[in-house]
DNA sequence: CGTTGGCCCTGATCGC
DNA sequence: TGCGATCAGGGCCAAC
């Protein structure tokens, strides 16, 4: 489900609820939600019960509340709740009276929220991880996180960088884009979506695309994520929400993802829709081919 | 080593 | 109404 516009969406909604809260109870309802956790749900419970939350930090579709280290012996290292919303995870900001269908785990807080974790699939998960630094040592983050590349809304975003590893892989574009390790925060419809911006086919190889071509392709990523964002994420049905159970508008700003059959919104050409890596691929086979 | 196919899962929806 | 097939926004890792 949820690319990074949505995770943001997640971030910011939960931000004046969770900032400075301490957490009351936890509850898990589906040990398998724990997945990344290293450890039984009953540390995962002792480790978070009574702790106190800070400001929630995204970096592309993973989020992470770090907790607040008072009460650790300075030998401890800081720690974090980590969230991945997978294909189908929300968060839902909830009073301690009300539940919600496919929670998975639940936390209340001393103020009286209740976060639930909702996932239909379970491919989302949440964890207790320590906080490490960066390759680059600019920042922190969850060790499960450290693996993958800034995303491009993080305004330390390495461009030049991004460029030359294109020119190096052995892959095509869309498996780039949605290579979390090159750039994050991208998946299946905001690289349909960029792909189309920049009228470049899915099946490009890297290596010969140029690099003014692949800066404006970055450029163009930019644009529709910051307008997703704006939009408040793609909703197509419950699967996506706001942490107050409301839907995003981006899914009328569509210009390829899911429009197969329709006409391309420049040329009026229908839009085809193919399998590639096991999910849809949509795009303008007018505007968007593969140059050698 | 870098790349890739297969797999992890459930429930909503659609067609018969 | 019932039921099986199909589909879904992601990430990981074994196997090549």
């Amino acid at each position: 489900m949820p690319e990074l516009p949505e995770v943001e969406v997640v971030r910011a909604g939960l931000a004046p609820a969770v900032t400075g809260a301490t957490i009351s109870a936890v509850t898990v309802l589906d040990e398998r939600s724990l997945r990344r956790h290293d450890g039984p749900s009953e540390d995962f419970i002792d480790r978070l019960q009574g702790r106190r939350m800070l400001a929630p930090l995204r970096r592309g579709k993973f989020l992470w509340i770090p907790l607040d280290a008072s009460h650790r012996s300075a030998e401890d290292r800081a720690e974090a709740v980590v969230v991945h919303l997978g294909m189908s995870g929300q968060v839902l900001l909830r009073d301690q009276d009300t539940d919600d269908a496919l929670t998975r785990i639940r936390l209340d807080l001393a103020t009286g929220y209740r976060l639930n974790f909702v996932d239909q699939r379970i491919f989302g998960s949440m964890a207790i991880d320590e906080l490490v630094a960066t390759p680059d040592g600019r920042d922190t983050v969850p060790s499960q996180v450290a693996h993958i590349a800034r995303d491009p809304m993080d305004p330390l975003f390495d461009d030049a960088r991004f460029v030359a590893r294109l020119r190096t892989k052995n892959t095509t574009i869309k498996r780039a884009l949605l290579d979390q390790t090159l750039v994050s925060g991208i998946g299946n419809i905001y690289a349909d979506e960029s792909l189309w911006a920049a009228r470049v086919h899915y099946d490009q190889p890297t290596a010969t695309l140029s690099t003014v071509k692949a800066r404006q392709l970055l450029a163009e990523v930019r644009v529709v994520l910051a307008r997703a964002l704006d939009e408040g994420g793609t909703s197509f049905d419950a699967q996506y929400l706001n942490v107050n159970g409301q839907s995003g508008y981006f899914a009328h700003s569509l210009r390829a993802y899911g429009q197969q059959g329709k006409p391309c919104p420049r040329c009026g050409r229908p839009i085809v829709r193919e399998q590639f890596m096991n999910r849809g691929s949509h795009f303008c086979p007018h505007c968007q081919r593969v140059r050698v």
